[in-house]
DNA sequence: ATCCTGTTCAACCAATAGGTTGAATACAGG
DNA sequence: CCTGTATTCAACCTATTGGTTGAACAGGAT
């Protein structure tokens, strides 16, 4: 179970029902029993899920009588929005050089035939 | 197979084989055999990664020669930031008002023992 | 002590994911 | 036409995932 930490953020928001639990806690903390009640499982795949999560970092989870409200930690996001943000930058950039090069072209050089639209005739 | 884009986004990048393709298809498209070199797993394992960036949206395939050239299409991610950065500002927003609300209470009122720091006696 | 509520643990099951090997297809070059 | 290169398809294997049921544990209330 050592997967690296991205992978485990990621792949915790890869099922539809944790993402709602998540967007649910975002609002406000919840007990399992109030998080589990829209949904159509059983009380311990929602537990299950919550685990997920938990070992993902997304929430932490309280200690108050027999209850254990679930707190969303929202801080785990900025992992994957740093990923997201650099390779998507990369590759704008890229992309912009590469667009600069053809505009540059003389009009029908046209290298190889990647999305360009309208040499006009 | 009818998961949701955002299901199928998340979860292509939670591996972190795939990851690492994406992060190199952001400095340069590539083809199948250059893609699969530094990894210690099969080509056909490499053709299956790629399928399912494929079916995520986040590449697209040429087609030149006998070679197929694996293309990063960056536009995807925006759907993963959107959800993120939607929930994460709902989340620091309602944090926000927590904290409005904590710092105008009287000094010990103490709502429930939630995160909360130095409550002088 | 007993009971009720909230939550988890354990064992099990079916479906999926990631990997393998081996055969098939696609196409450029002699 | 035959060969080599690039890639995929198909069948198979194992581990993981998401779900189930049933039993266990924790702590307030009676």
């Amino acid at each position: 179970m050592p997967a690296d930490p991205l992978s485990r953020v990621f792949s915790a928001l890869a099922d539809p029902t944790r993402r709602d639990m998540v967007a649910r806690l975002a609002v406000a903390d919840a007990t399992v029993n109030e998080l589990a009640a829209p949904y159509d499982v059983t009380l311990q795949a929602v537990s299950k899920h919550l685990k997920v999560l938990e070992e993902a970092g997304l929430v932490t989870r309280g200690r108050e009588a027999q209850r254990r409200p679930v707190h969303l930690e929202a801080e785990v996001f900025d992992l994957m929005t740093k990923w997201i943000d650099r390779y998507r930058r990369e590759a704008e950039e890229r992309y912009r050089r590469l667009d600069g090069v053809l505009r540059a072209m003389p009009d029908d050089t046209e290298a190889s035939p990647t999305r360009r639209e309208g040499a006009r005739p």
